[in-house]
DNA sequence: CCGTTATAGTATCGAGTCAATACCAATTGA
DNA sequence: TCAATTGGTATTGACTCGATACTATAACGG
């Protein structure tokens, strides 16, 4: 039991690790986020609603985040065709370059050095404790589209999937991206 | 593929989970934090200096959120005898009382869904990781006073402990709290 | 069709974080 | 004794963040 606050603990310790890498580079923790959410998501998670969700803020917060990310010119922001109210994002090239200064990187180098096991046990540790908070706070799981129970694999030819929820089909490229809607098979 | 790449993903999940448990009760994560600091740390660690090694941030951010909360009457600030530029920090009884509404519990709720076998894993896995990175940035470990190659133990009597490095008696209590300099045994 | 309601996003405000810089007072030490 | 170090505060500017209020587009129900 008391084994457990201490998890608390070495995990709010963690936590605070990985925000203080987020100071490089004149930007601050959430923007980095926001880069790496946008690095990672389909074209239908790449909005600001869907950074919303995933963020677990406010929508004001995230406009305002946006914005600044916009005037730095790391992200680009187009009228969504088909919806008017809603707003495609994109990373400029800036964007994606910026990627490559992510101080997350530390906690990769931090983990390299880890035994096979132990780092098997943590991603599975870790992974299970996301989804136990997520279940509590019914939060959306951000998944991977392939692993979708709206996913249908190569329905319209080799290497075309498509979602049966939003009827669109997909290209093998964007069945490895997060989605806001994903929801495990 | 990239299991390592997965599970820094799904750290910086984590961690975006932990802080947005941070804004209850009107409080920032960041003054959560100090409060929990305050609450585990012995009187040699209770110091800004102590608060801003362990927070990772810079002294000056620290004296400001120091202030917050001796404004909003949870810590309280006394003149350290035998050092005149040093600060006491203490939690009022109003700061202890915050700390039963910390949102931290959410997660060890989460965490006590999981079968114990994967907690142990977690657990093991997070400390090595911990470790791991503050190695690399040659951070400070913040480890328990008991466990310090200073400790020695019963040195004064039954429970009456002693540390080497500061040469000072140490009581039964302080010896589970966490210590600004204490090096592993 | 038209009005109601829901959805996507922006605007503004106030409190606070945060780094950077500059500063002061007490301690240490050559 | 007088410089360097240490512990902490003051100030500034950019930004986060929740709250609230607001606009525009879309969906729906009669």
């Amino acid at each position: 039991m008391d084994s457990d606050g201490k998890t608390v603990e070495l995990i709010e310790r963690l936590a605070r690790l990985v925000t203080n890498e987020g100071h490089a580079h004149g930007l601050k923790p959430v923007q980095w986020e926001a880069l790496r959410y946008l690095a990672r998501a389909n074209r239908f998670s790449r909005t600001p609603g869907g950074l919303t969700a995933y963020l677990g803020l406010t929508k004001g917060t995230v406009s305002q985040t946006l914005m600044t990310l916009e005037r730095a010119g790391l992200v680009e922001k187009t009228a969504n065709p088909g919806d008017g109210r809603s707003v495609r994002l994109d990373l400029t090239a800036a964007g994606a370059a910026m990627l490559d200064h992510d101080g997350m990187a530390t906690i990769g180098k931090a983990l390299e050095v880890l035994p096979a096991t132990v780092r098997a046990d943590l991603h599975a540790g870790v992974e299970a404790l996301v989804r136990s908070v997520l279940d509590l706070r019914s939060g959306r799981a951000f998944g991977i589209c392939r692993e979708c129970r709206h996913f249908a694999a190569e329905a319209r030819g080799p290497g075309l999937h498509y979602c049966r929820l939003l009827q669109a089909p997909l290209e093998e490229a964007e069945a490895g991206q997060i989605c806001q809607e994903q929801e495990a098979a």
